[in-house]
DNA sequence: ATGTTGATACTTTTT
DNA sequence: GTATCAACAT
């Protein structure tokens, strides 16, 4: 024990497990931590304390996070913890960490340091005009099909000459595919550019074929820490094998004093994962469990260490969670515990529609805020995005802020993606899907005819096709078309000259705005929607300022990389004070007091194409669980009788994964509608045979359960109406009474907020107090 | 070269 | 229900 006192407080309030998780000391260590047991507590203490015994040095950390935003957290907590600055210690997410890496040794692999990360619709549009040119969608190779094969080769380390290597010649399909992979790899490599994927596989080669630079890191990283380690990869995998391998005698520099091992080779970092195996839920994109599972066996002599008490959840969302969990096998057997006590039932509620069920949520979120649980406490999850829907115009109608995590991102709009393609084109000369998107955006007469020409005139002077812009006029076009190819070329030097002298990525956006007159164009429109993408713009345009602000030595590169691996999770503003909705995957990580799991039905939950898929109904009760045990004190699940997808509405039914939840902990409140008219008191999804006693195995709601038709269903909410009504400057008064579509009459019991965005509190006479949006209610004043 | 129309196919989850 | 795309008209 170096420093017992400093040790004692950072111990403080710990459980004995806890405690042997930070303090343990050896090559390899497994913190097997269930949801909610304070593992993120463990691991910022576990470093604080390296740091605060002296044992290592803020530059000797490496610490991998999920997101962007627990990484942040996470050095806020390590500095808080040691009471000084950690500067030099690396804490980010798997791809952030290797994009330092691989900017810092792009000329060591033949690339430049200002390559383009290709997001997924990059990708895409690069495969899709490879398939295209090789006519490969007859052989059932379509865009997306390829590119979840190549996603899938590169999260293997399976590179092209790999690939082609193990093919089978016989299969016209796989020659197919080993071709748009070729191209594909070439394609990027041109562009100077890496995809998602590139970012932690090409990280691997590197160490691979260059020991020396793996050295370089090796002997830096002398801890290296993961989070959620069940979802790694193999590449993510092979990335942390080689980052802690013992470092050969012939890269340990001379004065190095730690040797150790007789050959004179350093030994490799101390590692420490920490993961749950029952969280589990990127197998999609790659993640193996097995990682997990193994780790004992690929690490000798670690460590294991199990977390099992419960610091976040009642005890009866507790139970239900280890219920529904046991019900998956060959899993290692843990039982989450809690001291706090039972807690609030679950309440469960089965809607006729969709519309009817985000009804329900957004009552009982009023009521709740009412109770005093605040707006940022709440969370909604879906299985997908498309749920989001009748939750946001119910919401918006009830006038509940709230925020969707993810989803349509800011990032993803067209006119953000247009002005991101003159930065990356900025930063990168070579990236021809940059210069594409915007040579003629906005409008400068260059057609497909003038694209071509500049293309040809590019490949046959083996350049880029930014370098061909200057040759405009050699390529007899048109007088206005030649000018106008001959100021983009102008502009884009600008920028590019503004960058290489250190320029800010906010100046730079400045100067290729106001040279290209994009805004202008928006705004000589007569289009409403350009009035938002205006703002949208001007919006990237704080953020780029903002960003400035708070990394003052960060340049346009900074800038990119930054927004190109914003993580949906980054998105939660922890003090705004609004809602948060979003899917079940993004959930991960986070706690609410009040969790509401929607459409738990059969076909989205499990989803309806995983239920086919091997280890699907495993993985997406494991999704259910993730979900569940976000809960801190209430849990909410809601699911609907019918579920309207892409055009018509079809029939659903509950979800299997309810009735592996004891009767007992769930509170079912039915449908209105339903109790009225059908007088029984149970609940439909209760009526399901199995639900009374034990697990019913191999029961089916299809056959048994027919749906009951809805009835009487003007009565309730039901229809999205479409069109936002507009009520224009109708003003309400406490004691006005009003009457309602959906709800029939009431009497306004309160009025707050101002303007459009004054809310009427209404007693209706049949249904109950609801919080109306005064200027777009579906209502009248008596 | 550009704007409009109509047809079509797609939606699981994400760094 | 929407986003993308091909065909056609200006």
């Amino acid at each position: 024990m170096s420093q017992p006192a400093i040790d004692e407080r950072l111990l403080e309030g710990l459980n004995p497990r806890q405690r042997e998780a930070v303090l343990y000391r050896g090559p390899s260590l497994l913190i097997v931590a269930g949801a909610g047991s304070g593992k993120t507590s463990v691991l910022t203490r576990r470093i604080a304390s390296l740091l605060a015994s002296g044992e290592a040095s803020p530059l000797q950390i490496l610490a991998i996070t999920f997101t962007n935003k627990a990484a942040n957290e996470m050095r806020e907590r390590v500095q808080h913890l040691v009471g000084r600055a950690t500067d030099g210690m690396w804490i980010s997410t798997f791809h952030s960490a290797c994009v330092r890496i691989l900017r810092r040794q792009a000329e060591v692999m033949g690339m430049k340091a200002g390559f383009t990360i290709y997001d997924s619709a990059d990708s895409r549009a690069l495969i899709k005009r490879i398939v295209k040119e090789l006519d490969a969608d007859t052989l059932n190779l379509t865009p997306g099909i390829v590119a979840g094969k190549i996603s899938k080769q590169k999260n293997e380390l399976v590179d092209v000459e790999t690939y082609a290597r193990n093919l089978n010649t016989d299969d016209p399909a796989e020659v197919a595919f080993l071709e748009i992979y070729r191209r594909y790899t070439a394609g990027l490599r041109r562009a100077n550019a890496l995809d998602f994927d590139d970012l932690i596989a090409e990280t691997v080669h590197l160490f691979r074929a260059f020991p020396e630079v793996a050295a370089l890191y090796q002997r830096r990283f002398r801890h290296v820490l993961v989070d959620e380690y069940q979802d790694t990869n193999h590449a993510q995998y092979a990335l942390i094998r080689e980052l802690t391998r013992p470092i050969k005698p012939q890269h340990v520099p001379d004065d190095t004093r730690t040797l150790t091992a007789p050959d004179g080779s350093l030994p490799g970092a101390s590692l420490t994962v920490v993961g749950d195996s029952d969280q589990s839920i990127y197998a999609f994109r790659g993640a193996d469990i097995r990682n997990i599972v193994e780790f004992e066996r690929d690490y000798p002599n670690t460590k294991t260490v199990l977390l099992e008490q419960n610091y976040r959840s009642t005890q009866n969302i507790l139970d239900a969670a280890n219920a529904v969990i046991s019900n998956n096998f060959d899993r290692l057997e843990k039982n989450l515990f809690t001291t706090v006590g039972a807690g609030h039932p679950i309440i469960g509620y089965t809607g006729y529609s969709g519309h009817d069920e985000a009804q329900f949520v957004a009552d009982e979120i009023s009521a709740l805020h009412s109770a005093g649980t605040p707006y940022r406490e709440i969370a909604v999850f879906y299985r997908t995005n498309s749920q989001t829907r009748p939750l946001e115009d119910v919401f918006i109608r009830s006038g509940l802020p709230y925020k969707i995590i993810g989803g349509t991102k800011f990032y993803e709009r067209a006119e953000i993606k247009d002005v991101m393609a003159y930065l990356i084109q900025v930063a990168n000369p070579a990236d021809d899907l940059a210069l594409r998107r915007i040579l003629n955006t906005p409008k400068r007469g260059i057609g497909p005819a003038t694209e071509a020409a500049l293309q040809a005139h590019a490949d046959k002077m083996g350049v880029a096709l930014r370098d061909a812009l200057g040759d405009a006029a050699q390529l007899e076009l048109g007088p206005k078309v030649t000018r106008a190819i001959l100021d983009l070329g102008e502009l884009l030097d600008e920028a590019e000259a503004q960058h290489l002298a250190g320029g800010k990525a906010a100046d730079i956006l400045l100067t290729l705005l106001s040279g290209s007159g994009y805004l202008e164009a928006l705004r000589a429109t007569r289009d409403p929607q350009d009035e938002a993408r205006i703002e949208n713009v001007e919006e990237l345009l704080s953020v780029t300022k903002e960003f400035a602000k708070n990394n003052p030595d960060a340049g346009l590169l900074e800038f990119l990389t930054e927004v190109a691996l914003v993580a949906a999770a980054d998105e939660i503003d922890d003090d705004s004070g609004s809602i948060s909705l979003m899917t079940l995957h993004t959930a991960k990580g986070l706690e609410y007091d009040a969790v509401f799991l929607t459409g738990v039905e059969e076909d989205l939950l499990p989803h309806r194409i995983s239920s086919g898929e091997p280890g699907g109904l495993a993985e997406e009760r494991r999704l259910f669980y993730v979900g569940i045990t976000r809960a801190k004190k209430r849990l909410f699940l809601s699911l609907s009788m019918q579920r309207s997808s892409f055009g018509d509405t079809s029939v659903a039914m509950p979800s299997r994964y309810l009735q592996e939840i004891p009767a007992g902990l769930i509170d079912w409140r039915q449908s209105p509608g339903d109790a009225t008219s059908r007088g029984g008191t149970r609940p439909r999804a209760l009526n399901a045979r199995g639900y009374a006693g034990g697990p019913a195995r191999g029961f089916s709601y299809s056959t048994e359960l027919p749906p009951a038709p809805p009835r009487v269903k003007r009565e309730w909410a039901s229809e999205i109406t479409g069109k936002v009504r507009d009520n224009g400057d109708l003003t309400l008064a406490e004691g006005d009474r009003i009457r309602h579509t959906d709800f029939g009459d009431g009497r306004v019991v309160a009025v707050t907020g101002v303007g459009t965005k004054s809310i009427a509190e209404v007693q209706f006479d049949t249904a109950g107090k609801k919080r109306l949006l005064i200027k777009i209610a579906p209502i009248e004043k008596l």
